[in-house]
RNA sequence: GCGCCUGUAGCUCAGCUGGAUAGAGCAUCGGCCUUCUAAGCCGAAUGUCGUAGGUUCGAGUCCUACCAGGCGCGCCA
């Protein structure tokens, strides 16, 4: 059955292109009537004929599950079905794993050899070059392997940064942001249709703060002593705002204290801060579909439409002289106040009001990031919204810990343009966009990130984001080498079962794992996930081109003698190349196909 | 005091739905090397999975208690 797979040695035709093309080609493969073999398909044919056995013996089928063994040798599908089964047919695993090897159908689950090991394990090896196949998939899918259809196209939210705009961005949003844009990224990959948002808390208190500030350092600015308030914001970046106001207005706004004068000084401040984190957050390629306005909820009258609405739940008490939501009556602590005593919304009704028009948009799935001290709000939130009908678990919530910047052992605090921590924009401009992006996403949300520095500014190997695309470049170089196109390489150009090395099947069993790994992440909101996934299979591509170098074993060179062998080597090069580029694109990170060292520029 | 998160090799961290002998990278040690251009390659050593119980064929993973660290517990945002 492995048969039919093969071509015949191909005739050689003449040279026809432009470009030199010294490794010939066979035609371009017939349309393909040969089902191909996917990773599924094999293991579906292994369970079918588990599931046959297991009938035979009288047994429950409906539990097996097969899975990839850590260890090589334990073959290429495992399963544990004969310990599970232990218990409910009271015999010893091993004496069932016997059995069922022995009833097995080789043939017809395209199995090679099938093993008891340990406590009662079934290890299968699949037919040679069942494998190896999946090759073809990958060079056939090129931009699109790895993506999958689980979404089904339906909608969903990222709400994520969210930072007020009262100052520049530091690490943490740095993290957040990378981490937010990955998450959606994942989403996207497994087939959703993904809407990133930025809500921007334009109308709190903490802006009347930055607007005072302002313009304490607007009229310092222009020689009046006035003292920046003490609950202000003391950054240098405060006086830019003040000196920018003072090139647009000279001293108009000096003398005059009235609300307006602060409202056009609190409206410069907020344009010019927005202005510089868009511009930050671009230059770290995230981008938003919709910035949603605080302020729009109350101009719009959500905010009082929203407590009507709690209002008619029956749900609302005055206590105190304060209006308050019986949030504890869905899981929340304590009951929460919406209206205060003096008569103004606390911040927890604008957030209800804010997520009723995420579900009336139309998204029935949202994903929040935050940051993890924001955790306090996540109940009281979803109270809120359950009273008003909303389901319990709405909205979903991936809250990540804090960032600590490490140089030579000691932490980085200083930032002269905030007076306190180093800005997104100070960390990237120094080790650069990528490096940036990817050691946000290595760590799982849950872990404080210790960013360090030193590593950071590496770029050898020791660094994963400059492992992987190295990686990637040396596949790339190998075909220049060639002199050749990466596109040269085609699907069914090759004799793929000529893999044989160690080292080049387990290559391609990482490679074809690609798309799980990714669906995987998706579900845990995990892009580290994808960077682990990537270093271990840079390391591998690593050790399997090192290998070939020809100082050590030339028969393990990809551009070999054998035509057909290079053939065979040159597909899983391009493979592993279209793996890592497309996991570097979906974290949102170039995948060069040349690398240069600073250093080398130097010189 | 209550709630959430974390605790795995010297360091930074993975560990999928509970599976086989707990894995990477850095650092350390040993040996190569100048390349299918890439400060490199190959190999070795390293563990009370915070502690103590429990659940079961099987626990780093699930449950309970405790210890340590971080964060949150306003009519602040």
């Amino acid at each position: 059955m492995r048969a039919d797979r093969r071509r015949p040695t191909p005739a050689l035709r003449p040279t026809q292109a432009r470009r030199p093309r010294p490794i010939p080609r066979p035609p371009r493969a017939r349309p393909r009537l040969i089902l191909r073999r996917t990773p599924e398909m094999t293991n579906d044919a292994i369970r079918s004929a588990l599931e046959a056995v297991l009938e035979d013996m009288g047994a429950p089928t409906g539990t097996i599950t097969l899975e990839q063994p850590r260890d090589p040798t334990h073959g290429d599908v495992a399963t544990n079905v004969a310990l599970t089964l232990a218990k409910p047919l009271s015999r010893a695993p091993r004496q069932i794993a016997e059995e069922i090897a022995e009833k097995f159908d080789l043939a017809a689950a395209g199995v090679d050899a099938v093993e008891v090991a340990g406590p009662g394990f079934l290890n299968f090896r699949l037919a040679s070059g069942s494998v190896v196949s999946a090759l073809d998939d990958i060079l056939e899918a090129d931009t699109t392997w790895g993506r999958s259809e689980g979404g089904k196209g339906q909608a969903v939210m990222v709400e994520f940064v969210s930072a007020n705009p009262t100052g520049p961005l530091h690490v943490g949003h740095g993290r957040q942001a990378a981490l937010g844009d990955g998450v959606a990224a994942l989403l996207d990959w497994t087939g959703w249709k993904v809407h990133r948002e930025y809500y921007y808390n334009d109308a709190g208190r903490q802006i009347d703060q930055l607007a005072l500030s302002v313009r304490a350092r607007y009229r310092q600015a222009l020689g009046v002593d006035e003292a920046v308030p003490d609950d202000g914001y003391r950054g240098e970046y405060v006086k830019d705002v003040a000196n920018a106001l003072v090139a647009e207005v000279a001293d108009r706004y000096v003398e005059d204290n009235s609300d307006e004068a602060l409202d056009a000084i609190r409206t410069h401040a907020v344009k010019m801060l927005r202005e510089e984190q868009d511009r930050d957050l671009n230059d770290f390629r995230v981008s938003f579909d919709e910035y949603f306005l605080e302020s729009s909820l109350y101009s719009g009258g959500r905010v009082d439409g929203t407590i009507q609405d709690l209002k008619n739940t029956g749900l609302v008490y005055e206590h105190d002289g304060a209006t308050w939501l019986k949030t504890s009556q869905f899981g929340d602590q304590k009951d929460r106040v919406m209206v205060r005593s003096n008569g103004q919304p606390t911040y927890f009704l604008p957030d209800v009001a804010y997520h009723m028009t995420k579900w009336e948009r139309g998204f029935e799935r949202v994903i929040n990031v935050q940051g993890a001290d924001h955790h306090g709000t996540v109940d009281r939130v979803r109270a809120g919204l359950q009273a008003l009908g909303l389901p319990s678990g709405y909205p979903e919530y991936v809250l990540h810990q804090m960032v600590r910047v490490v140089q030579d052992n000691e932490q980085v605090k200083f930032s002269k343009r905030t007076g306190s921590g180093m800005t997104l924009r100070e960390l990237y401009e120094q080790v650069g966009v990528d490096v940036a992006r990817y050691f946000f996403q290595m760590r799982k949300p849950d872990a404080h990130l210790l960013f360090d520095l030193d590593i950071a500014l590496d770029q050898s190997d020791k660094n994963p984001m400059y492992k992987v695309q190295y990686a990637h470049a040396r596949m790339c170089s190998i075909f220049r080498k060639g002199e050749m196109e990466l596109e040269d390489v085609e699907a069914g150009s090759a004799e793929l079962s000529m893999l044989s090395h160690e080292l080049e099947l387990e290559l391609v069993k990482r490679l074809v794992e690609f798309a799980s790994v990714i669906e995987r992440a998706a579900r845990g909101s995990s892009p580290h996930v994808v960077c682990d996934y990537l270093e271990r299979t840079a390391g591998a591509a690593n050790s399997w081109y090192h290998a070939g170098n020809p100082s050590r074993n030339p028969e393990l060179a990809v551009l070999t003698g054998d035509p057909a062998l290079r053939r065979a080597r040159l597909a899983l090069a391009r493979a592993v190349q279209i793996v890592l580029r497309n996991g570097l694109t979906l974290l949102g990170i170039d995948a060069p196909t040349r690398m240069v060292r600073e250093d080398d520029q130097e010189n």
